[in-house]
Parts: structure tokens; C-alpha cells; sequence
DNA sequence: CTGAATCCTCTCCGATACTG
DNA sequence: CAGTATCGGAGAGGATTCAG
């Protein structure tokens, strides 16, 4: 289980399923919509997805060429509970920074 | 939201917010029901845990020494979410050993 | 546009040893 | 029992470059 987190709690990961659980999006399109993600770590991140079972990858044969990901159903039920990770982060991140000040407070005043 | 993700997506963390979720635990009991982690990580895993206000940790001046960790209100809630994660991970890891080894394969032939 | 490959840095983490 | 301090190897990941 230990292998299972540590793929699908990876941050790019779950960020690349989010956007994939909106809709179906070109390589560009997530590099735009994750935020600062390098090229490398996108195309990583997509290879691990794909050959989990979590993602389809479908090639345009164009010009230029264009690539589109989709989430397969597999990847539609991780989609569900990630998400609710991703509102849970979101309602308490600001809980989390309060507790994390009060805490960094008292070090340093026992110091 | 990125920094939240990447803290409770931790696989540590995760483990340990699933054991203090069944109920409280003494540093070395986590230790043991984690599998192999080292004293290094647990200790570091629950200070972040703590800072974050997520677990509270219980010093009872005896000796020897015995110390125990709980999950907060906040923590418990996290929990709940975490244990859904958990549960898609175990139903779904045979899916993604079969995707893993479709796509192996699959590579395989194309060299 | 979509990647793969190389290089190089920087952080994580395990092993070990030591304290209260 | 419950940690902390230090070291060293391994791997993650960014920048850049090249290919289809």
C-alpha cells in the first residue's frame, strides 16, 4: 500500500488528476494549469498515470502534433476522493498556517 | 495549497494519521505498527504533525520517559478523508499491478 | 507542440551514535 | 523509552538542449 500512496500522493500527481477530472487536456494545457511544473516532471508524472492504468493518452497525428490525456475510469474513481483531499486542504489550510505560527511562537519562546 | 497537499500526502504521514485515528499511541508502538521507519523520520514526521495542529503530543514525566500522540479535532477530520484514500488505494492496487504489467509488457514488445 | 536525454544541484532519508 | 546530531549515499527534480 505504502508503493500506492506514494504515487498517487505525489503532488503532480494529484494536481494532474484534478485538472483531468474537469476535462480532457493537451500537454501545454496542464503545464499552464499546474502551476510551475517543469516539462520533465509533466511528462513523468504523465508516464507513471499512464502506465498505472489511471490515464489514456491519445496522439493526433497533425501539424504540429498535439497530444490529448484523459482520465479512464480507474482514474475517474481515484478522481472522487482525491478531490475530497484537495477541498479538505483547501477549508483548513488556513487552520494549519494558524496552528503552524502559535507553534513556531512558543519555540521560540522557550528558546 | 500545493505546501498542504505535499504534507498530508506524505506517506508517513499518512500511516500515522491512520494508526492515531484507531486510537492514541506511544512513540514506539507507531513505530512498530509503521512498518520500517526510522526513529528519524517518526520523530520528524510527528513534529510536522504537531506544528500543523494535527496530532498533540502527551509528555508523562515517568520513568522511563513515555510519551503519547494523539489526533486533534482537526486531525481527526483529516483522518476521516485519509482513510478514504486509503481504502481506494487497497481496493484499486491489484487494477494498477495489472495496468503496470499491461503497459510493461506492451513496452516491451515496441524495443 | 510534445516529448526524450543530459547534466548538475539539492534535498531527503537511513544508519549510527549519543543524551536525558 | 524517546528522542537529537551528524554524516554520506541515492534519488528527485530544474534547466537546457535536441528530435520528431
Amino acid at each position: 500500500m505504502a508503493d500506492v500512496l506514494s504515487r498517487i500522493g505525489d503532488k503532480w500527481s494529484v494536481f494532474a488528476v484534478m485538472l483531468l477530472g474537469e476535462r480532457d487536456h493537451r500537454f501545454a494545457e496542464l503545464q499552464r494549469g499546474m502551476g510551475a511544473v517543469s516539462k520533465r516532471m509533466l511528462s513523468l508524472t504523465l508516464k507513471r498515470l499512464e502506465r498505472d492504468g489511471l490515464v489514456i493518452r491519445t496522439v493526433f497525428d497533425t501539424v504540429p502534433p498535439s497530444v490529448s490525456y484523459a482520465l479512464t475510469p480507474l482514474g475517474r474513481s481515484l478522481h472522487g476522493v482525491v478531490e475530497a483531499l484537495g477541498h479538505w486542504a483547501v477549508d483548513n489550510q488556513s487552520s494549519i498556517e494558524a496552528a503552524r505560527q502559535r507553534f513556531d511562537g512558543e519555540v521560540a519562546l522557550g528558546e
